[in-house]
DNA sequence: GGGGTTATGGAACGTTTGTTCCGTAATTAA
DNA sequence: TTAATTACGGAACAAACGTTCCATAACCCC
């Protein structure tokens, strides 16, 4: 009936997350996208509508992806502390010794458009609640094993673990010591012994 | 000798202030700060250089005033746990119901500019350097006065309440239950204990 | 192999961007 | 009062912004 794309979206939504992810919303330029993501202007309009709206689907392909994967190894952690631990140390070893660090781009998008951006509001909470759940979840799953104190207060905890982890996504926007890391990550995991 | 200025400096960074810590620094314009300044075009770049100039010290501006009094806090506690406790108090009551919540517009700097602007990331780092350290004193000063625990390891604690602190200021962009906020204070405060 | 439909590339749109320039106003030392 | 200097208001600037439009190209069903 009519013509094919000639990009696959994922491909170009994954491309328009590395460029969202790096310089935030408002220092994305049209042109940028269109020179980066290999797709022609009105290609790009048509089938993501406006900017807002392609940010809004990256964020969506960022949660998915990157966030998606922290999910999954929390679901399914045996050792809830080394696991934790493990997804802190991801979480440095993307950004550090990096000259132009990324940190998180929910975190990134939270403080620059949430206040005044529903949609991207709503986005933000929802990553929020999964990964706190799946926090609070594991630590009832590892109580339940008797392998945690069962007077440590799963949601409570939860939301700490969660709001360190993400207290450690701005700290990396400006290059830490190692050591200080390590120590953040000492202290916070502390709140499981 | 010359034509005496129709403002005051100081009034009008404050009020610079205010506007790049709402909106951040790409999403305020030059008009925006015309005409919310009271002052000419002319006159802001007689004053104050460019726009990223006056962001520079509007951002100078943000640590002596909002942190400054922080700061003094921690550095005159006589209860140190009460007096984070009230801090947290502090930085909740000023987003908490509001509509935009401007979070810590250094936090803000960080994820929107430290990454791509050494000057921003100097004056994070900055105030970084001052909070922790403040607290880390704090921490052997109570400890000196047997008011704490001597197994608590002062320069860690400290990075990890300065690291909850942080990772508050983002979740207050996205409105939050007041339970899910007295529980990350709570569970952080713990590290105290 | 048309005919209907969507995709594409590129030019073009009107706004808004950050910044500069200039004529005039205000100030004070001489 | 004059001369020298700085502040001011507003017009003006080129560049970049996000978005739209259109002629053409590619595709599939009939």
């Amino acid at each position: 009936m009519a013509r094919t794309k000639q990009f696959e979206v994922e491909n170009v939504l994954d491309a328009a997350v590395g460029l969202f992810w790096k310089k935030g919303y408002h220092a994305t330029s049209a042109n940028d996208l269109v020179a980066h993501l290999g797709v022609s202007r009105s290609s790009l309009y048509d089938t993501f509508g406006d900017k807002r709206n392609l940010y809004l689907q990256a964020l969506h392909q960022y949660r998915k992806r990157i966030i998606g994967r922290h999910l999954y190894l929390i679901e399914t952690a045996t050792d809830l502390k080394e696991t934790l631990e493990a997804i802190f140390t991801l979480i440095i070893e993307q950004d550090i010794d990096d000259f132009h660090p990324r940190g998180c781009m929910l975190v990134n998008a939270a403080t620059e458009m949430a206040a005044v951006d529903e949609d991207v509001a709503a986005i933000v909470r929802g990553n929020q609640w999964d990964l706190q759940k799946a926090c609070e979840m594991a630590i009832k799953k590892a109580q339940y094993q008797n392998e945690l104190r069962t007077d440590i207060d799963p949601k409570s905890t939860a939301a700490a673990i969660y709001n360190a982890i993400i207290g450690m996504r701005v700290a990396l926007k400006t290059e830490q010591e190692q050591a200080t890391l390590d120590g953040i990550i000492l202290q916070t995991l502390r709140l499981l012994d």
